[in-house]
DNA sequence: CTGAAAGCGCTAACAA
DNA sequence: TTGTTAGCGCTTTCAG
């Protein structure tokens, strides 16, 4: 069913269909009614190819992300898509594996099926290709970056702060010697979580040799093959307790603490008078690990709600006058376990 | 830049340019090349609405899912997406958090935004709609149906025969009276494994009463409900250890049991020597639970990859002659770990 | 308030 | 091998 048969049916027009879809302040009551019955009987939606080849918009946008699995992109993601349900969008899913290349050939595919904006979580295009899209003229906001991109939208968390804050628990807790276990985004995002865990303990006068940093794949096997790296590292010669020296690990992802936790149980050590373990993320599931994980949240759908907003913000926005790249920087917050020992302050601080 | 524009660049008709874009053997060696190189500079793509006009076909599909948490959910989206990706379709990803409401609209976006198919993730919508969904004429694939619907392609699990070698195992092991946890989707899915759980017990003579059976929203949370429910329920009068009536609980989901195993633990009960548990899925975690949770693994990912295969058949089926629906019946696997107190058979089974 | 007609960008049948 | 032109289904300007 076509706009022309609906006229034909109405005895009238197609600019008076048009109009009754369009602008239906223009248009005698009567006509309107009338034909607004017939479009409702025969079910009629206007076709979606000649709508767009005339209004250019598709109430559709892209998301971009590293991964289907892994409940913090999901979480994201399930935020991202409320807002835009919400907004009456649909959204593209677009698993770019972690891989640069299968990312830039999605963007390809949005810019061509003219999606209204992009969203891209932890991206890892370079600032040329960036620009290209720029060119393209598509509003698109960040979310995940670590480094900030002053001219994209974006909203980050701000890891440092909540490595500081772990960090400094960890020391109070009474551990000399702690173990960092790194993953994550290839480049950025452990970045500012390294720096705030050193920064710490420099000034609380810890030691740290390079064998207590490690660097993992961001995933449960990367967290399991690293602790145990770790810990045999971490032996003193001749003992016959595995990872005598190491007091604790301070993993930079819930999952990579997940993965350390099975492989410090593996060595017939305990959690966390042997070693201590403490996240990054508070995932679903910390809070049932035995023991239950000391972690740093990370306001995962929050992130993609923000997003989202700022995303649609753009989209509406009328582009005679822009305004400035907006950066949303979302707090994280302490979340006081088991796993990391410490005997008083159980329950949640900062 | 558009086709016009190209034409006139490149010293032809727009006919011309078309061809080489779509019939390029129609065209001469000399001035394909010329075009092509004029199209490469120009970083032209042909307007993907006046193409969609013309050939009603978006190289889209949508991907209806009940909820974006839920690594199930999720593990059987990235095999989708996987497959889609591969022929080069791009996917919506519409959560309707199990309301068949939000996924009939979002199943009217997809028609409207011409979809060339749709994957159904544990539908509810109901056989009327589906109908209208047939008139549509558009492609359409169910995963994880349980009652079978013949009228269409469907990718299902053998949930019963998973339930049937998950009771014969949680007796095997000595249970006596053994309750379970029931949630999941609202109406189907949870029939059968629960018919299988019945006929084993009918079969070895174990009894069941009522009381065994709880129904539980299918969340860590509610099985963790359930589970202080059922506990309480199957205490005798002036036990002082709760659930001494229970030996076992069977969770119809890994992540009802996860919720179970808290509660379990928070009566100051052990697992699996006071109450064993076992799961249903074999979701990434259930193997770091303490103690590892004994589960039956539905092939979640694979489930995905067949749904998407057929769909993609369907959508490049002449249409002409059509085959009939396809039934997909996948079958489950034990995954027995440590959580039912198995005390030889450590490792996997069947 | 309504209709005729041009145009959005592209494809393909038909002619040359 | 190439060009001309009639659509695809809709919106909108311009007349009436």
């Amino acid at each position: 069913m076509n706009i022309k048969q609906i006229a034909k049916k109405a005895g009238v027009s197609v600019a008076t269909v048009s109009r009754v879809l369009n602008h239906p302040e223009n248009v005698a009551p009567a006509t309107k009614e009338r034909i607004q019955k017939i479009i409702e009987q025969e079910e009629y939606t206007p076709n979606w190819f000649a709508q767009g080849l005339n209004f250019n918009k598709t109430k559709t946008i892209g998301l971009v992300l590293p991964y289907t699995i892994g409940s913090s992109y999901m979480e994201i993601a399930g935020g991202v898509e409320e807002v835009a349900r919400q907004k009456g969008y649909i959204t593209f899913m677009c698993n770019m594996e972690r891989n640069p290349q299968i990312e830039k050939e999605y963007i390809d595919h949005l810019i061509t099926r003219k999606v209204d904006g992009i969203i891209l979580m932890y991206s890892l295009l370079s600032d040329e290709y960036m620009a290209w899209i720029r060119d393209e003229k598509i509003p698109a906001v960040m979310i995940g970056e670590n480094e900030l991109r002053p001219d994209w939208d974006s909203v980050m968390v701000d890891c440092r702060e909540g490595a500081v804050h772990m960090t400094a628990h960890l020391v109070e807790c009474g551990h000399e010697t702690i173990g960092i276990l790194c993953g994550r985004t290839p480049e950025n995002e452990i970045k500012s979580i390294l720096q705030g865990f050193k920064n710490v303990l420099k000034a609380s006068g810890k030691k740290l040799q390079p064998k207590q940093i490690y660097e993992v794949e961001n995933s449960i096997e990367g967290g399991y093959i690293g602790a145990k790296k770790l810990i045999a590292e971490m032996t003193s010669e001749g003992s016959e307790k595995p990872g005598d020296q190491l007091d604790a690990i301070f993993a930079t992802t819930d999952e990579i603490a997940y993965g350390a936790m099975d492989a410090i149980k593996d060595c017939g050590l305990s959690i966390p008078d042997d070693i201590a373990i403490a996240g990054f993320g508070n995932y679903k599931m910390s809070n049932l690990m035995e023991p239950k994980l000391t972690t740093v949240e990370e306001p995962y759908r929050l992130m993609g709600i923000y997003g989202a907003r700022i995303l649609f913000d753009r989209i509406e926005e009328k582009s005679e006058k822009k305004e400035p790249p907006k950066h949303i920087i979302l707090k994280t917050k302490m979340r006081v376990r088991k796993s990391c020992g410490h005997k008083e302050r159980i329950g949640e601080m900062f």
